[in-house]
DNA sequence: AATTTAATTGATAATTATTATCAATTAAAT
DNA sequence: ATTTAATTGATAATAATTATCAATTAAATT
């Protein structure tokens, strides 16, 4: 993690003060192209030798999804939500049934479908979450 | 609950005894359209003043669950899984943001696309599922 | 109908992810 | 350097779900 604070500018806009942990965590999500669980991020950092308490990673999750910087979800017959960088893309995820594992997928086959839907059962719809199931080339064998 | 036992036949069919609580926990299901938590099942017991343990209740479902009778699912950002009869129809699930209440919206838009996504980074795919989120009429007020 | 046996149940403890609390620490403003 | 409010760590609390185990009961057998 040499740089320090590379997201001094980020955090500065959403007026949180610039930490060490913040910014750790910042780069972690950064990196990382899976959802990862919030034990997950805590133990990458102790990977990088960060000591930090578990419910700081929660809390500092917790405050950068009020934020919209990362997106928070969770897994249907998973009891753990998953984090991930905000790349403003509209996506979905490919979920393993074997692993857990959980990939990104781009592309949305739901737009017309979303118009005919408009009123439906008189609910005014915002929006939509499409997971997407298979078995993972690992777990295939 | 006059009848008492009506569901001996797919409780037999699935190798289970038939007991007043599973049966009654099979019409809760079978008359509802809109999905239930387990403490959602174990209250309407109480009010047709019959006697459960909540355990009781959450094994029962669960149960069912294994042999396919009920389906259980879990909507994003509620940590309470829902429960549903099993009606062997593909569909989905149309969420209210504001009182989180479930209902089940038949179709599903997504065959074609399914068709596109075979082989989608090495992934063998076995289903999906799609939430859809909006505000349904009481909570528009 | 009485007996046997394995499944089911109730009561409760345990587990797990997550959230709340609060005193101690620290970033940033002055 | 001082002040102040935000952040953190340690820990307790919460809430849904699952495990445990002795007591009960459905169904098979006699
Ligand atoms: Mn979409
Ligand atoms: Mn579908
Ligand atoms: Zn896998
Ligand atoms: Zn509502």
């Amino acid at each position: 993690m040499q740089g320090g604070s590379d997201y001094k500018e980020i955090l500065k806009k959403e007026g949180l003060k610039s930490t060490k942990h913040r910014n750790a965590i910042l780069g972690i999500m950064e990196e990382g192209d899976e959802p990862l669980t919030a034990e997950a991020v805590f133990l990458k950092l102790k990977d990088m030798n960060t000591s930090i308490s578990l419910s700081t990673v929660y809390r500092i999750l917790e405050t950068l999804v009020s934020k919209g910087v990362i997106i928070k979800s969770s897994v249907t017959c998973e009891n753990k939500a998953v984090f991930e960088m905000n790349r403003m893309e509209h996506k979905h995820h490919l979920v393993c049934t074997g692993c857990k594992r959980m990939v990104s997928v781009e592309g949305c086959p739901f737009e017309e479908y979303e118009k005919k839907l408009k009123g439906l059962r008189g609910f005014d719809i915002t929006g939509h979450k499409l997971e997407i199931y298979g078995v993972c080339p690992d777990c295939k064998r």
